[in-house]
DNA sequence: GTAGTTTATCGCTCCACGGTAGTATAGCGA
DNA sequence: TCGCTATACTACCGTGGAGCGATAAACTAC
């Protein structure tokens, strides 16, 4: 017993869940996140941050924020950003403990073989 | 308290989670995984379930494949894939949970707002 | 041997998306 | 009013990947 469910996805909604994962599948959209985990922080401090280029960092919020990942709000010139769906850090330590195992099990089958 | 453990990546980390989500983000792929859940099938078992054309099919079970999701077994000219790594389901249940939890919300919006 | 079956791969087109530069818009201070 | 800052938007380029047809490779049956 694992939990899941394993029910059966209609397509549209296979659809969405790939949509989700794709939101995710870019290495600079998770760096935002993580950098978000403390809180709000506004585009600069992001920029600041993760070392990207504003336009690039403003764009990927966007795309987080059209997913329902992250949430907006405007204040004076500034906007801040912040984490509406908790559930993505689950999402990452899942997927983190799933390639850890792989990893071991690698290592462990590469220590098993015999060096010839 | 969720259960996860909020623990930052370093670089590489992200990049391999990021890997991960891409595997998952086209729904033909979901597509597969789900039609896998009842064990291994062939190749040509999965274009017809999948209505997919074969050259297509092969090529996101090697996507998953390499991405250590899929396992493999040749017997004759068939090749038998197999789900090796089930936490996808996890990661799937997870994600349809957060859209179903935003769907519901919207919903709840739109339905308190008062029509003008 | 030939023919048929199954799978993988190649070449191709097309589209989506990331990165970047430049520009526009809004708010704040002198 | 005139800058200055912060953010968003637009246009462009290059790449990566999906979809498709055709082909190659491996195995089976005759």
């Amino acid at each position: 017993m694992t939990g899941y469910t394993k029910r059966r996805l209609s397509g549209a909604a296979l659809g969405k869940v790939a949509e989700r994962f794709k939101a995710l599948s870019e290495p600079m959209r998770l760096r935002l996140l993580y950098a978000l985990m403390d809180g709000e922080k506004t585009v600069s401090e992001l920029v600041g941050e993760t070392g990207g280029v504003q336009a690039n960092v403003s764009k990927h919020l966007s795309v987080l924020l059209d997913a329902g990942i992250l949430g907006r709000r405007k204040q004076g010139t500034s906007a801040y950003y912040r984490i509406v769906d908790e559930s993505i850090f689950e999402l990452c330590d899942l997927v983190c403990g799933s390639i850890h195992d792989r990893l071991a099990a690698e290592l462990a089958e590469f220590s098993a073989t015999p060096r010839s």
